[in-house]
Formats: C-alpha cells, sequence, structure tokens
RNA sequence: GGGCGGUUAGCUCAGCGGUAGAGCGUCUCGUUUACACCGAGAGGGCCGGCGGUUCGAAUCCGUCACCGCCCACCA
C-alpha cells in the first residue's frame, strides 16, 4: 500500500537504482529500431550541478525519456570535459594549500596528481546526474582525455595541420597575466572600468617648443610606442605626417604616419601606436611596417631588452636612467610611475576621468594584456563556411530559430582561432621540434622521429615535444563522433551519427555549438545534429543571474531533497518556454511538488479500490459514458502532449499533463468513479477499474 | 556603435488577425472515507505610448519609451 505521505527521497533513489542495474537506459546497436540520439554537453570534471545543468538536462531527459517510449533506439551519450584551465585551477589550488607550486614538482608529477584527483572527486557530477534522474547510458560513459577520444583530437590535428587549416603564427593574442596562458577572444570579458585619459606631450623633431599631444589611458605602454598615427584628412596635423615625434622617457624617434585607422573625433586625433601591445596599432604597424618591441612580459611586468637598444638621453625629455628603473616593474606600478615621470617633464598637459570598456580574463579576472606571442592557429573561416552553408538550407535547424542569426553573425566574420593553451592538464599538441626549429607534426613521437631523420637525411637528431596543449573547446568539438569510436569506424558511429538535437544555453553557441559545426562536418561530411535546441538561463525568482557573490544561488540538489526530483523536473518544464530564461525559486517548485503528491494520492485512490494494470483489458471495448469519455479526453491529451514535444515546448507539454491530471481525470473522473466502484463487483464497476489503471499507467507515463 | 529579446490580471507567463487565458496569490463557501499539498465558486486586465493597415489588431507595419542580453571598441 502507498504510504499516505509522499515522500520522494524514499522513492526516487529506489527506482533509479532499478533502472539503472537493469540496463532500461541502454541503447541497443543491434535493434531494428529507429535511433533517436542526443550527445551529453559533457560537463566539467570539476563540476557539481547547478541549477543550469538541472534545466538543460531535465529538457535533455524528457526528450530522451519520450523517444525511447516511443520505441526509438534511445542513445543519450554521458561523458564529461577535462575542462583545462578550470581542473588545473583546481588542483593547484590544492597543491597550493599544501605550500606546493606545480612548477616545483614538474609536468609530469603534476598531471599524474590531476588524474589522481579525477580518480577521487570526479565523479561528483555523474552522481547527481543520477539523483537528478537523467536516464544516460552510463556504461558508455566518456572522458574528453581518455584514450580514444585522445587518438581522435590527435587525428584531427595532424589532418587539419596537413591540409593547411592548422598553422603557426606569431601576432597579438589575448594573454591572461596571471594564468600565463594565451586565451580566446570568447574567453575575453569588457569589464567598464572608471579610469583616466592622459593627454601626453610628444616633441616634434627638430622645432623646439612644439608638440604633437596624444591621449591614452594606457600610458605605461608608451616605451613600445613606434609611431604617431593622425587621419589623412586631418588638416591639423597635415605639415607633420613625415616627419618625427619623440618618445618622451625613451628618446626614441616616432614618424608620424598618415592612417585612416586615427579618429579625428577621439581624443586629440593623434594617436600614439603600440604595435605589441594593441591589436589595431598591430595592424597599423603592420601597414606601416614598423618595428614592434614588446615591452611587457609574460606576468604583465616591464621588459626592457627588446627595447634597450633605443633608449637615447634626451635632455628634459628623455632619461634612460629612469626608464631603466621601471624594469620588472608590475603594469600598474610602472603606469603610475611614468604617468609622475611625465608630469615632473611637463609633458602631461591634462589628465581626464575616463570610463571605458577593459578587456578581462573571464577566469583570471584580471585585465589581458594583448601578447606577441607564437601560437597555433586553426582557420576557422574556412571550416566555418560549409557550417553556414548547413544552417542556410536547414540541414541543421535551430530552435527557436532566432539564434541563427547569433550564429550567422559571428561565423560570418570568425577570426583565426588561437588553439594553444600555456598549460598543463590537456591534450598536448603532437608537433615536435628540431634542433634548428624545424616542426614535425605526427601521430607519435616515433612518426615524428621518422620524419625528421628523413628530413635531415640522418638519423638521431634529438626532437621536443611542444610544451603546449590546445584549448578545451578542441577536443570537445569532436564530441558527437569521437565518443562513438572515431576514426575507428564503428557500428556506433555508423549509427548514432549525425545526432538528432543538441540541447545548450545560447552562452556556448559559439564555443561549443559552431566548433561541433565545423569539425563534425569537416571529419565526416555531415553535420552533427539536425536540430539545436536553444534554452535560456536559469534565473532567480526575482530575474536576477545567480551569482555566488549575490548570494543568490538556488542549490537544484537541496531543492531535490526537499521536493523531490519530480517536482523540480517537472518545474522546470513548466516554466521553459521559448527563447525565455526561467526564473525559478523555491516558492514555484513548492507549488508543483502539490501536482505530484496529487498524483500520488490518485494512484492510492486507485489502489485502495483495487485498481492494478490489467493486461486483458480494451479500452476499444469500454462501453460506459464515464469510461469512453475518459479514455477519449485521454487521447486528446496525449496528442496535446506529444504536439507540445515535438514543437520544444516544454511549457506546453507540462501543462497538458497538468490540466488532464488533476482537472480531468482528479476532479471529475475519480469523482464519478467513486459511485460505480461503490457497487463493488458489477460489470460497471470491472470496466471503471480497468479503465482507471490504463489511463493512470497513462498519466504515469 | 551594430544586433537580438522583452513590456498582457497582484506575481510568473501563454496567446500572435475574429468578442481577453493559465498557474500561483487574493476573496467567499465547504468537517464529501485519494488528497486541506483538498473541493466548489468569485473578483481581478483601455494586452507599454503614439500613428498606420484592416470590416475587425494584444496579435501585422512604423515609431518612441523603458528593461534585459549578445557582439565590437583599453585614444
Amino acid at each position: 500500500m502507498l504510504d499516505k505521505t509522499y515522500t520522494p527521497s524514499e522513492i526516487e533513489p529506489r527506482l533509479y537504482e532499478g533502472w539503472e542495474r537493469t540496463g532500461a537506459f541502454a541503447a541497443d546497436p543491434n535493434s531494428n529500431a529507429r535511433p533517436f540520439t542526443i550527445m551529453i554537453p559533457p560537463p566539467n570534471v570539476t563540476g557539481s550541478l547547478h541549477m543550469g545543468h538541472a534545466l538543460t538536462f531535465t529538457v535533455q531527459d524528457t526528450l530522451i525519456r519520450w523517444r525511447r517510449m516511443q520505441g526509438r533506439d534511445v542513445l543519450w551519450q554521458p561523458g564529461t570535459d577535462h575542462a583545462g584551465i578550470a581542473t588545473q585551477m583546481v588542483v593547484e589550488r590544492l597543491l597550493a594549500e599544501q605550500g606546493v607550486d606545480r612548477r616545483d614538482i614538474g609536468r609530469d608529477r603534476f598531471i599524474e596528481r590531476v588524474w589522481q584527483w579525477k580518480a577521487e572527486s570526479g565523479g561528483t557530477i555523474t552522481r547527481q546526474l543520477r539523483r537528478l534522474g537523467a536516464s544516460l547510458d552510463w556504461p558508455r560513459e566518456r572522458f574528453t582525455m581518455d584514450d580514444g577520444l585522445s587518438t581522435a583530437v590527435r587525428e584531427v590535428f595532424v589532418t587539419l595541420y596537413r591540409q593547411g587549416l592548422i598553422y603557426r603564427d606569431r601576432r597579438l593574442v589575448n594573454w591572461d597575466p596571471k594564468l600565463q596562458t594565451a586565451i580566446s577572444d570568447l574567453e575575453v570579458e569588457s569589464l567598464e572600468v572608471k579610469g583616466s585619459l592622459w593627454h601626453i606631450r610628444y616633441p616634434i623633431e627638430g622645432e623646439a617648443g612644439r608638440f604633437i599631444t596624444v591621449a591614452t589611458t594606457r600610458p605605461e605602454t608608451m616605451l613600445g610606442d613606434t609611431a604617431v598615427a593622425v587621419h589623412p584628412d586631418d588638416a591639423r596635423y597635415t605639415d607633420l605626417v613625415g616627419r618625427f615625434a619623440i618618445l618622451p622617457l625613451v628618446g626614441r624617434r616616432l614618424p608620424i604616419v598618415a592612417d585612416d585607422y586615427s579618429d579625428p573625433e577621439k581624443g586629440t586625433g593623434a594617436v600614439k601606436i603600440t604595435p605589441a601591445h594593441d591589436f589595431n596599432d598591430f595592424a597599423v604597424g603592420q601597414r606601416h611596417s614598423l618595428p614592434m618591441p614588446s615591452i611587457l612580459d609574460r606576468q604583465a611586468r616591464v621588459a626592457l631588452a627588446e627595447i634597450a637598444d633605443v633608449l637615447t638621453p634626451v635632455q628634459g625629455v628623455a632619461d634612460p636612467a629612469f626608464v631603466r628603473s621601471l624594469d620588472g616593474m608590475d603594469r600598474n606600478a610602472a603606469r603610475k610611475a611614468i604617468v609622475a615621470e611625465l608630469e615632473r617633464l611637463e609633458l602631461l598637459e591634462k589628465t581626464e576621468p575616463h570610463t571605458h570598456q577593459v578587456p578581462h580574463s573571464d577566469r583570471g579576472g584580471v585585465p589581458i594584456e594583448p601578447l606577441l606571442t607564437t601560437q597555433w592557429y586553426c582557420n576557422a573561416a574556412v571550416l566555418a563556411k560549409p557550417a553556414i552553408e548547413a544552417v542556410e538550407t536547414g540541414k541543421t535547424v535551430f530552435v527557436p530559430q532566432q539564434w541563427e542569426n547569433t550564429f550567422f553573425a559571428w561565423m560570418r566574420d570568425i577570426q583565426p582561432w588561437c588553439i594553444s593553451r600555456q598549460l598543463w592538464w590537456g591534450h598536448r599538441i603532437p608537433a615536435w621540434y628540431g634542433p634548428d626549429g624545424a616542426v614535425f607534426v605526427a601521430y607519435t613521437a616515433a612518426e615524428a622521429q621518422v620524419a625528421a631523420d628523413a628530413h635531415y637525411g640522418r638519423g638521431g637528431e634529438t626532437l621536443t615535444q611542444d610544451e603546449d596543449v590546445l584549448d578545451t573547446w578542441f577536443s570537445s568539438g569532436l564530441w558527437p563522433f569521437s565518443t562513438l569510436g572515431w576514426p575507428e569506424n564503428t557500428q556506433e558511429l555508423a549509427r548514432y551519427y549525425p545526432g538528432d538535437v543538441l540541447v545548450t544555453g545560447f552562452d556556448i553557441i559559439f564555443f561549443w555549438v559552431a566548433r561541433m559545426m565545423m569539425q563534425g562536418i569537416h571529419f565526416m561530411g555531415e553535420v552533427p545534429f539536425r536540430t539545436v535546441y536553444i534554452h535560456g538561463l536559469v534565473r532567480d525568482e526575482r530575474g536576477q543571474k545567480m551569482s555566488k557573490s549575490k548570494g543568490n544561488i538556488i542549490d537544484p540538489l537541496e531543492l531535490i531533497d526537499r521536493y523531490g526530483a519530480d517536482a523540480l523536473r517537472f518545474t522546470i518544464c513548466a516554466l521553459t518556454g521559448p527563447g525565455r530564461d526561467v526564473k525559478l525559486g523555491a516558492a514555484r517548485v513548492e507549488s508543483y511538488r502539490r501536482f505530484v503528491t496529487k498524483l500520488w494520492n490518485a494512484a492510492r485512490f486507485c489502489e485502495m479500490n483495487g485498481i492494478r494494470p490489467d493486461a486483458s483489458f480494451d479500452p476499444a471495448h469500454a462501453s460506459l459514458p464515464l469510461t469512453r469519455w475518459i479514455l477519449d479526453a485521454m487521447n486528446h491529451a496525449i496528442e496535446d502532449a506529444s504536439a507540445a514535444l515535438e514543437a520544444y515546448r516544454f511549457d506546453d507539454y507540462a501543462a497538458a499533463c497538468y490540466r488532464f491530471t488533476w482537472d480531468t481525470f482528479c476532479d471529475w473522473f475519480v469523482e464519478f468513479a467513486k459511485p460505480v466502484l461503490m457497487e463493488g463487483d458489477s460489470v460497471a464497476a470491472h470496466e471503471v477499474r480497468g479503465t482507471a489503471a490504463y489511463v493512470l499507467s497513462s498519466i504515469l507515463r
């Protein structure tokens, strides 16, 4: 007998364990049924379940269980992501607690330590997914750094390299001085910063008392200036073009160049050009063949090596001793010192308060530093073309469709993708260097050696492997096929690629969806999924973004403990409309918990009245108005619910289930059934029992 | 600067060309043996403003306002 009180915490784990143990979630590659595939967006192995996970996995599980009940051969592929930076940071923090720096123990031992951490703590998220009720095919669980997926990564890298789509290049990157690695454009976020705009007088060479004034928010970078640019049509400066200014402090002669980049409206209309520390300036530098000295090191400290030979004393303008005193100084301290020195030299015309957007590392939290380094790049523009076309021609469809615009906008203007990271945890780049710097890209060290021997015409040259690892998204971009055994030609690969639906949030359309489209099409010749369902963000009940600093985080596990996974899952469905964020608070879950309770009690009523599943019951033979009516209503409800799911309308789906269960079944059918059931053993009572059991089981499904 | 989304009952939202809907909350009534985490019923909205198209507009078009987000930009 069902308990009087519904206690999900006693029921849900038992049911889940039973399902998992009996293989209820397993795909069957040998089945004749039509497959239905969803690849889980692999959560970070460091992760623990948050509301965003609860939303995305509830939506996925809803689709998965629905298709499974329709008889499809369902694969919901589980797994986790090695999450390069995030994981490395977690383990570094643990080491720091023991007073150990990763550099102390060296690369190999550090990586060993990360694997050890993963073995001990890496299973948190998958345990929590089970508590949510997610019906993933667990025995197929993969990890982006396991052997098979690492093979796929090497295969892709080597192939793209040989096709000329991966190359090394020396150009400006977004450098995170705290993590000391390059990061991609997507990992940079602009933050509004209240700073100053310093107007600095640069003396004109050979014309005592005349200056050209430049405005800058970053006076410390002036050490690396190699030109001043003015707009070609700017009459104020026409006579100065082609002449030289003297760079204060340093004494370098700076050509005054005409370039469209200079905006007469901004600042003074004359802009200092620091090619090695600003993306726009870099382009100007290339156009005018300017030197590009770096004056900051990888920790964003002043480094004078590249300008040491141009330091020139100039009376009242430049003092090499001062500049040398800056060597090794942090960029912020250097800024202060430089401003003070300019003031002392009376070269600071004025200082204005200035609010502007400053690019920050979205992980390290510090301002990024554009730095001139050699990195590996992927020619994304070439890979993007067929991906754009696939969406244009509807091979892949976004739901809601408006996200296609977002996808197109980014893909049509895609920049070279910097894929190397100066980290230890990740897929090490399969490139080896000879003593003269020649590059050998190969699957293994041994193959690289063979290539090197051929190249040098002799054996035995010592090769050194590239120290860098690949961007995490490089490997997760392969997820739709690497998890299925590619580059092996597996039965799974043939059967479950392409996937049916990808479910994710708009925040990773660029990071992940775009990369899967590009790499999937390139290597599989076919889009990785037919539909991309984009859901919103989970916010708190007031519509605020959840964040640690605001203290408004809602823990889904707490909600599950208190109200049950079903209540949380139903709430999520009910609130998930198209293209809308989900505002969720405990009160909403509580109100839908009542729905689950209602259903529990309806089942209890059935049980008390001898209503049991009856295989011999045939709804086609129902004869009473009451039973014929409820069966008809049930079929309509099923139609509504199915149509809602076909259209990815989880809100409508929940509403259809809610309405039929509560209003139709409980409030009307059960009430009308009571007098009939009182009759005990009559033919009518028998039919009502059979119908009730039949309808209840349909509701449960 | 470019783009996207939103603005409908107290709250959260659906409806997107044919006389305003749901859930929650509110109010009234109800000690019916599944359920008070219940049942029956009620009240509540010039559908952000203005203009246009139409026999007819919350729904289509234009425009403005406010809220939120994305992309670009360290002069």
